[in-house]
DNA sequence: TGGTTATCGTTGGGGCACCCAATGAAACCG
DNA sequence: CGGTTTCATTGGGTGCCCCAACGATAACCA
């Protein structure tokens, strides 16, 4: 069912960078459309996530750690406070920041989330062996890294 | 060399969907920083290729081929017709159809395109062994299959 | 044969991820 | 203190991906 297709007579297809960009908008397209259910993308996902796991956190320190632009931080934190799922409050220590925080409501959708991304996440990956699945992650931590 | 980066405290980091796109967004801008040398995009090259490889060929069947949105096509052809790197002509056979066919110029274009994409590609995968690299494009050739 | 259905190129519109530059406020540091 | 840096925010831009519609043409089929 996956050998028989009139692939391709193309040069293109055996570049890792084409691939990478198939495979990546496959998977783009399967999470989104799972987070959608729950009204999120996978930019509020992440940070949420993030925000999770950092506590309270300054959307700076967020955007490096999930390697998002400043730009897109303030409208995602935006949407995840409309949706009351973090908490913005000045930072008492350094009036700059913001101190971004989970709620209890995020918390909740973080774990639906969670469950849609990783369900998303076995679907994309339904073809490889548990094996070949740590492997194809282990092979993208490696080039991923655009360093800094 | 890997394990005492600041790296991520985040869940995120490990799933494929979000590994997948950032390689592919560091794959893409090591891609497109090559082909704009020549003023090229990734989807003209690919294109290009394609219709190098394919012959005269329909835009419909290039899109089908390559994954393009015949709106995409549209705008592709005309730019590779404006440089003079492909003729579009009417088929005689069906004429709905336009014959999509590279000339002497595009084939020029092609060659040092392809060492560009090429190039950009062993960087992209210069911290993989050839083995692991042969082993990332058989894995994501796997994932990479969505639909058609 | 004649009517329906499908395909082709084209136009129009839209969403999302990613990226860069600039600005005022605040903190840092020598 | 004065210069430099960081922070949140605003503004603008690009590239890839997807959908809907339409006139022209071809293929299908009853």
């Amino acid at each position: 069912m996956s050998d028989d297709t009139p692939y391709a007579p193309s040069r293109i297809r055996a570049l890792p960078s084409w691939l990478l960009g198939r495979a990546a908008a496959r998977g783009h397209r399967l999470v989104a459309d799972a987070l959608a259910t729950e009204g999120m993308r996978m930019m509020h996902h992440a940070v949420l996530s993030a925000v999770d796991e950092l506590g309270p956190v300054s959307q700076a320190e967020l955007g490096r750690t999930v390697g998002i632009d400043p730009k897109d931080m303030v409208t995602l934190v935006n949407d995840l406070q409309k949706d009351g799922l973090v908490t913005r409050t000045p930072d008492p220590k350094d009036r700059r920041k913001n101190a971004v925080e989970i709620s209890t409501a995020g918390r909740q959708r973080l774990r639906r989330t969670q469950q849609l991304g990783d369900q998303a996440n076995a679907e994309l990956t339904a073809s490889l062996t548990p094996d070949e699945r740590a492997q194809l992650i282990t092979l993208l931590g490696k080039i991923a890294v655009p360093d800094r």
